[in-house]
RNA sequence: GCCACUUUAGCUCAGCUGGUAGAGCAACUGAUUUGUAAUCAGUAGGUCGUUGGUUCGAUUCCGACAAGUGGCUCCA
């Protein structure tokens, strides 16, 4: 007999031998059929597979990530055993359950034959055929001697590649119905609780994602219990999609692209300029009180300067061509970071002016790849809320500690709370190449970086072999609302670019000195920000940020100067105002106003007119009654000069 | 850059198997002077992304290019 420890303390006794599923069964019918997968000491393990000691255990259901995770990479064994069936001789190289949405993938080499779409609902069908023959998944240990001669003999050398990197003795197969896969595992009881099948795209991936790979085919798809659910997440999808920014964008006037300025370059129509402005005044106001000081630098360099920063061997493919004048070559900045470095050397430098800190809306140009663009979130003109800082060691975890500060009161004006902090550290054996090879440089200030983060309180990862080539930094990352994820902002320590470009200041004991650089930039870029905030705010900005902040109805033609003269008064107090003057009537003027997300809309008609007041309408919440005009300014203008947030 | 798909009026989209195009909204004109999410009528709008080819004839079929979309690689 074993012991099995249950999540709430019970202690049962089984045979040895006994699976999850059999002690759900004991426990109860209907959790026995809801059972998908069972934690054991803390591992996810079929549901059928026998415990043989004494162990904890938790059983997985359709409410539990694990559960959920087994369906859906079961559900991707179950749609390789319909494409094998539809195109025979197809190999296949990994099916896991996607990690950061619903769903899974399986990548696979069709050997040269396409997809079409087509062919997906014909997958589908044919999947909810297998689906309902509620086929066991069954595990199957296999030496790996054995392993090897079965894929050598069916020429796969996918799975020969992934068992290279196996011990013997942690092989297993896994078998339903007439599809066989090599795989860790593990797998739902039976096909049968796949009861809803979307197929959702067609796409490439590189094998192993490296560019220097194959191209495999990827075909995504999404499974659920039941069709009710299925139909839920698809009506959500939906629903992202309507606030995604390339749509509002579009619909608010914030900006376009067109073909004859080129890919990736975005025109800012006048609504998005308003934001940008805010944006730069708001950043403007923070980083004047937090001892900035602000430079202005040219959009292009020679050459000369980027072999200087080491940017260019890093960096050339990405960066427009150079435009060359007298044989001199000139480059469309990147980056500001050198344009800085070189303001810092044009002074000799004290200790006492330190630390340093140059900041800058630095518009850059990168030539990133055509198939990377995205709307806003990934462009080839942008504008960056840059700034470095040159201090002393000494100074490094204060100033580091003074911009994570910064992050987080942005954060809390924005109201951004999904997000992760993300803190990229060096990989030793790739010191040198890589990474400035600095062992105790990246050891010391990732340790700052790390007590910083801690001291902050603030969640964050950790990840290797991610940094910068010149030092450790903190990523921002966010998900845009299709889901793609970004890094909205970065925050980089640099203890390589200041020896680079020779900069020094005078130490105290009248000694020359390397500073010690930080790269941050809180807002990232005007592009993916002011991108991410359209998704963020579902197009319904804050009043301080919204393009037009209030809209005058007049009920008709008759009001029309009165509602002028409330656009005066709006005016004089600072704040943006339009006055519908078509020759509408009142409830599609409200309509069309509330479709362009103004926060606040004042009816005038007779009765306000007489009292010098308006109707006050709130975007979204409907009327909110009536009020002098004067109080309405007063009121507003502290909602915009305190920036809030409703 | 790679794999797949898409491109029709300012916007959102129809247009079966090849015979040079339609709707709604927006715009413009007129009527209406309106009280909290769409007043009515009329007018105007497109060499069907560009460019080769097949064909008596191409928006429709094929190719190339461009832009966009979903991924991969990459990234603020």
């Amino acid at each position: 007999m074993i012991k099995i420890t249950l999540p709430d303390g019970a202690v049962r006794e089984y045979e040895a031998g006994v699976s999850a599923l059999d002690i759900a069964k004991s426990i109860s019918e209907g959790l026995a059929r809801k059972v998908l997968a069972a934690e054991i000491n803390g591992q996810v393990w079929d549901a059928t597979r026998p415990i043989t000691e004494d162990a904890s255990l938790k059983l997985l259901t359709w409410n539990e990530d694990g559960g959920k995770n087994t369906f859906w990479h079961s559900s991707a064994h179950l749609m390789a055993e319909a494409v094998e069936d539809m195109f025979p001789g197809a190999k296949f190289w990994v099916g896991p359950a996607l990690e950061k949405q619903p769903g899974f993938y399986y990548d696979i080499d069709l050997g040269g034959r396409q997809v079409t779409e087509e062919d997906l609902s014909k997958l589908e069908k044919k999947m909810t055929e297998l689906a309902k023959q509620n086929n066991s998944y069954i595990r199957k240990a296999m030496p790996k001697a054995e392993a090897i001669e079965y894929f050598t003999g069916k020429g796969d050398e996918y799975k020969l590649d992934l068992l290279s990197g196996l011990n013997d003795g942690e092989i297993t197969f896994y078998t339903q119905g007439n599809f066989t896969d090599l795989c860790r595992g593990p797998h739902i009881p039976s096909t049968g609780p796949i009861k809803a099948i979307k197929l959702t795209n067609i796409a490439g991936a590189y094998w192993k994602n490296d560019s220097n790979n194959k191209m495999l085919t990827r075909i995504y798809g999404v499974t659920f219990p039941s069709q009710k659910e299925l139909d839920e997440y698809l009506t959500l999808l939906e629903e992202a999609k309507k606030r995604d920014h390339r749509k509002l964008g579009k619909e608010l006037g914030i900006f376009t692209m067109d073909d004859d300025v080129g890919p990736g370059l975005p025109l800012w129509m006048p609504n998005g300029t308003i934001i940008i402005e805010e944006l730069e005044k708001l950043a403007k106001e923070t980083e004047t009180k937090g001892g900035y000081k602000r430079v202005v630098t040219p959009h292009i360099a020679k050459e000369s300067m980027y072999l200087t920063s080491g940017h260019l061997p890093y960096y050339q493919d990405s960066m427009y061509p150079p435009m060359e004048l007298d044989g001199t070559k000139y480059y469309l900045k990147a980056m500001n970071c050198p344009h800085h470095h070189k303001i810092f050397s044009a002074e000799h430098r004290s200790y006492k002016e330190l630390p340093l800190r140059l900041a800058e809306y630095g518009t850059c140009y990168r030539y990133e790849q055509s198939g990377e663009l995205f709307g806003l979130m990934r462009v080839r003109c942008l504008h960056m809320n840059d700034a470095h800082i040159y201090c002393t060691r000494e100074q490094f975890a204060d100033e580091f500690r003074a911009v994570n500060d910064m992050y987080i009161k942005y954060f809390r004006i924005f109201g951004i709370e999904k997000y992760v902090m993300r803190l990229s550290l060096h990989e030793p054996s790739k010191l040198g190449q890589k990474y400035i090879n600095e062992p105790e440089l990246w050891l010391e200030t990732e340790e700052m970086v790390r007590q910083v983060l801690k001291e902050s309180n603030i969640p964050y990862i950790e990840v290797p072999d991610e940094g910068a080539f010149y030092g450790p930094k903190i990523d921002v990352q966010i998900w845009s609302t299709i889901g793609r994820e970004f890094t909205l902002a970065t925050n980089q320590v640099d203890f390589a670019q200041g020896r680079r470009f020779g900069l020094e200041f005078t130490n105290k004991d009248n000694a020359p000195e390397v500073p010690l650089i930080i790269h941050r930039a809180p807002l990232g870029t005007h592009e993916r920000f002011i991108g991410f905030l359209l998704e963020h705010y579902a197009g319904k900005f804050p009043a301080w940020l919204a393009p037009v902040q209030v809209k005058v109805l007049p009920i008709s033609d008759k009001f029309l100067p009165y509602a002028n003269s409330i656009l005066e008064s709006l005016k004089n107090a600072d704040i943006r105002g339009e006055v519908d003057d078509r020759n509408e009537k009142i409830g599609k003027k409200i309509r069309d106003t509330e479709l362009m997300k103004v926060p606040y809309m004042l009816v005038v008609g007779e009765k306000e007119m007489n009292d010098g007041s308006a109707s006050i309408r709130r975007q979204g919440k409907g009327d909110l009654g009536s009020k002098s005009v004067d109080e309405f300014i007063k009121e507003l203008t502290a909602e915009i000069k305190e920036r809030r947030g409703e």
